[in-house]
DNA sequence: ATGAAAGCGCTAACAC
DNA sequence: GTGTTAGCGCTTTCAT
């Protein structure tokens, strides 16, 4: 395999055309202060005639930083959250890096051997820190970093206690709202297809509805829960036909992912149910971007943008301090209304 | 920024514990031949005790080579493509990759900013080679990359006659075989809604249509012919449109995408036609595993896995020779009927 | 089979 | 301001 073409300008190359030491000419690419303006620019048009470029594997063993972060997806989150929610991260993490020398990089860890090969890259050296996308609580990533020493940030938690920084949603507060605003247009049986409660995302959406019905003195119904195995659209199909099945009555539900809400919103047309004016949806939205104003549902949307910058902002603050702070930043949700109630 | 924590052990530190030579360490890490089993297992321990990681930054240095590639992306592909033309190609490099030490490195290029940070991190040595997504006639990043000498792969070629080695699927060929097909199913008035003609993929797939129509004798009429201003949905709405109201007797179209043929379905459901007893349409398939077999729709697909794979073994044979032997690859396209005719 | 030693190209601390 | 120097931690000859 080869690497920087043999033959390639060196720092010490460039002092010497220049006629001026190393340090100066590390002094100018790295534009530090403390440089003539004329010496400055002898020394750019040694750069520039050599069409030197430095080599980033010394820097980084003489600097000992890499200028780069990674963003590690697991398959379960390409898979599950879709495109546009992911879409939306990456590119706020783009720009929020825009006016910094960090290079993104974005890697997927699919098996036990990318798993290996990318802890090995990141405790190697090669990144200042590290973006998680993963949410799943069997994920052994997270502490695997932290336990390197590397700065890491982590999308969403994988429990009430994280010990990683992390960044997320207030889904509790979000569906807490949802379903108080589905109360208030004076439904009454209320449903909620729930997603996989082994994920901590879904149990703070779940108990966000049942502190709303708490709260609003409204008898919790067990039977008017279904949890799904997934966030899939098939899923909340099938939650949708057996809520209908035993709660004919049902005039509003609360679907904890947009996905859910979809394979709901299509059982309910297939029964014959109008929505809204039968049944009201609302959906927790994680995919907004993608599905415009498609089913006419409110949904809970999340501040994706705001969340990648968090995730930035905080990822830089720890690569900057030695002695770590532990951090979490929770976000507010918003409730987009269109014609449910 | 921080990086590899201070205090981690370090090559040295190893040896002295497995009371080694730095060199005997660096061969049992490598896997070296030429190590003695008991002296392997001695080095081993000390590594597993001291919890020793090789200091990647070092290592490149010293060996020349990162043990790593990119895949760059650039805004338009994510878009235009779409994610699961994307996800394909991705899934493959990476299995592709497994059995190697390499880490892929996926990174988005959006702005000049970008480019030029991506530029100085592959020029500086960050990585051994690069696959590019990117197929815009445009794009000035394949010659900057092949100019400095990085191991290069496009996905798509951006003209007749690419320098830069590539992978493509066989457009020209697979719009032949849809048209033919159409053809030989009794269609006579066979539209064509194309991409932009700027690209080199959206021209190709437009020869093939002619192509086919010349091998059968069959007169070319030029108003049978719309050029889209891009792959969307929309765009083929639209272009569908126009080509009804012009050719009413219209029993067939060869769309250049399959976003441009679902807009033209839509179009023509709306116009009252049905589809494919009245009008057949046979789409290129970009996306494939998007669209299960949502439009019943005879579609000419890509084989993206292959793709993938074959981007992956240029690449490595690249980054092996010195002298770089440029090469193209075009594969073959697959014809998957439906009940188009 | 293994130890010793010479770099790889840069940054940063220190002298001038 | 600018030149000099000492590493950063590894791979790779070259001896032994």
């Amino acid at each position: 395999m080869g690497r920087q073409r043999p033959g390639t300008p060196t720092l010490e190359e460039v002092a010497a055309l220049a006629g001026v030491g190393r340090g100066t000419v590390s002094r100018v690419i790295n534009n530090a202060p403390g440089v003539r303006d004329s010496t400055r620019r002898a020394v750019q048009r040694a750069i520039a005639e050599l069409g030197y470029v430095p080599n980033l594997a010394a820097r980084s063993l003489a600097g000992h930083r890499a200028d780069a972060v990674a963003l590690v997806m697991t398959e379960t989150d390409w898979r599950m959250f879709g495109e546009p929610f992911f879409t939306e991260i990456v590119h706020a993490v783009g720009d929020a890096l825009t006016d910094t020398p960090v290079q993104l990089l974005l890697t997927l860890v699919r098996t036990d051997t990318e798993r290996r090969r990318f802890v090995e890259y990141a405790r190697g050296g090669r990144v200042d820190g590290v973006l998680l996308m993963s949410v799943h609580a069997a994920d052994p990533l997270p502490d695997m970093l932290a336990k390197a020493g590397l700065p890491t940030v982590m999308l969403g938690r994988r429990s009430g206690d994280e010990s990683v920084t992390y960044v997320d949603a207030d889904n509790a507060g979000g569906a807490r709202g949802a379903v108080t605003y589905l109360l208030e247009s004076g439904r009454r049986a209320i449903g909620a297809i729930s997603g996989p409660l082994d994920m901590y995302v879904a149990e703070c959406r779940l108990r966000g509805y049942r502190e709303a019905l708490e709260l609003s003195g409204v008898a919790a119904d067990p039977s008017l829960v279904v949890e799904g195995d997934d966030f899939t659209e098939e899923t909340g199909r099938r939650a949708m036909t057996s809520l209908i099945g035993r709660h004919p009555e049902l005039d509003a539900v609360f679907a904890a992912s947009d996905t859910l809400a979809a394979g709901a919103l299509e059982a309910l047309g297939a029964a014959g149910r109008r929505v809204p004016r039968d049944v009201a949806v609302i959906g927790f939205d994680d995919l907004h971007p993608a599905r415009p104003t498609d089913p006419p549902l409110t949904t809970v949307r999340q501040p994706l943008g705001e969340i990648g910058r968090a995730m930035v902002r905080l990822l830089l603050e720890e690569m900057e301090e030695s002695p770590v702070a532990w951090r979490h930043v929770i976000l507010r949700t918003e409730l987009v209304r269109r014609d449910t109630a």
